[in-house]
DNA sequence: CTAGCATTGTGAAACATTTCACAAAAACGG
DNA sequence: CCGTTTTTGTGAAATGTTTCACAATGCTAG
């Protein structure tokens, strides 16, 4: 498959979210400029960005709504379901474990990890908070798909390194740190002072 | 200023960050090479970076690490504070309140709002929980800056609006919607669904 | 069955961002 | 003081993304 670029793949995310409540809705097809006008962009862009992976729609009528919904699932690979590790059980990963839309969409978070001894041993919404330093014992056999990283900037990079030992593949990051992992491996960063900046920069110089 | 763009200020984001790294261990100058090292770029583009905002490096040397800190707090617009109203006082918002980064980087909660009568009342780090109905009554004359929505999807579009008509003119959003507003209101969705997806994505479309 | 209409799919053009490559400047060693 | 080395700042080239514009297609009505 030749290269898509990262920001269609966002829009066709958020695309499947709009096609899902046309799907909930009843209706049966939808128009690119119905899908753009709703979700920030432009008709041209979404009958672009649909066609990198096929030709989804009939000219004339428009895209049908449960097909297309079908498609991007396949095409984002929600049609699956995934084992996550959770690292780190403070207040973002228990903001997480609750988190409906995490589960909704396929990720199912079967594992919890922290250093805290006070923290060691409790239930977790059904799964018991183990010990980060039995990480490797855990996580061997347990076909973890991915991982979420919950932890201070400091230990992120060391942890990063025992799960690509463990073979996972795909790293969620909440430290404000920029990651350095294998090739095959994928790490997506979600900084809040990141985001916190570009809205200061653009508060300051608006206009 | 000429427009300049967002993956720049993302980027001068992360230097700065490595940048007060640099700072607090005594390090006097720092070659655009050693900037891109540790921030995943490459020199030129650091350089490229800088340059949309002036001349801060001396050839042979690097840039001066204490001055180059005070020149990307400025253009950030991180040298004063911002008064932030929270609305939505639910996991996502607690973790935020706790979030030491916020404050550390001028960014100080002044309000918190939630619907929950079981919330309302509280104390939450020193402030208590005000009924979101009013709003209005709270904010008019509180000089708020920005707003973090942490509310379900169905009432972030209508909060939003009221926030608008109360002058704030920048919006840090976590619930999974496109929010509509002025031109002159700057609006910055933190979309964890999104993430997800994205990283779903690239797991199973890898290489 | 045909005309008219709506809407897709897609090359080409426009625009945006990143990378290249090198002249200019500054420091340093001798 | 001069040659060598380092590293910036920046036009120009390369690459990537979005927008444009229109032929192709299929639906609908008569």
């Amino acid at each position: 498959m030749r290269k898509v670029a990262e920001s269609t793949i966002r829009r066709l995310s958020l695309y499947l979210r709009l096609l899902e409540e046309f799907e909930a809705q009843g209706i049966a097809t939808v128009s690119s400029e119905a899908l753009a006008g709703r979700g920030g962009t432009t008709s041209a862009q979404v009958r672009k960005d649909l066609s990198f992976f096929g030709s989804f729609g009939k000219r004339g009528l428009g895209y049908p709504v449960p097909e297309l919904v079908t498609e991007l699932r396949a095409i984002l690979g929600l049609d699956r379901r995934y084992r996550v590790a959770l690292i780190g059980a403070g207040k973002i990963g228990s903001a997480l474990v609750q988190y409906r839309g995490f589960r909704q969409r396929g990720f199912d978070i079967v594992a919890i990890f922290d250093v805290d001894p006070a923290k060691i041993g409790r239930q977790w919404n059904g799964l018991v908070v183990q010990d980060v330093a039995r990480l490797e014992a855990a996580l061997t056999d347990a076909r973890i798909d991915m991982a979420v990283l919950v932890t201070p900037a400091e230990v992120a990079q060391a942890l990063a390194d025992r799960l690509v030992v463990l073979g996972v593949k795909a790293i969620l990051n909440f430290a404000p740190i920029q990651l350095s992992v294998p090739d095959d491996v994928v790490v997506k960063t979600v900084n809040l002072a990141l985001e916190l900046e570009t809205l200061s920069y653009e508060l300051t110089n608006r206009q």
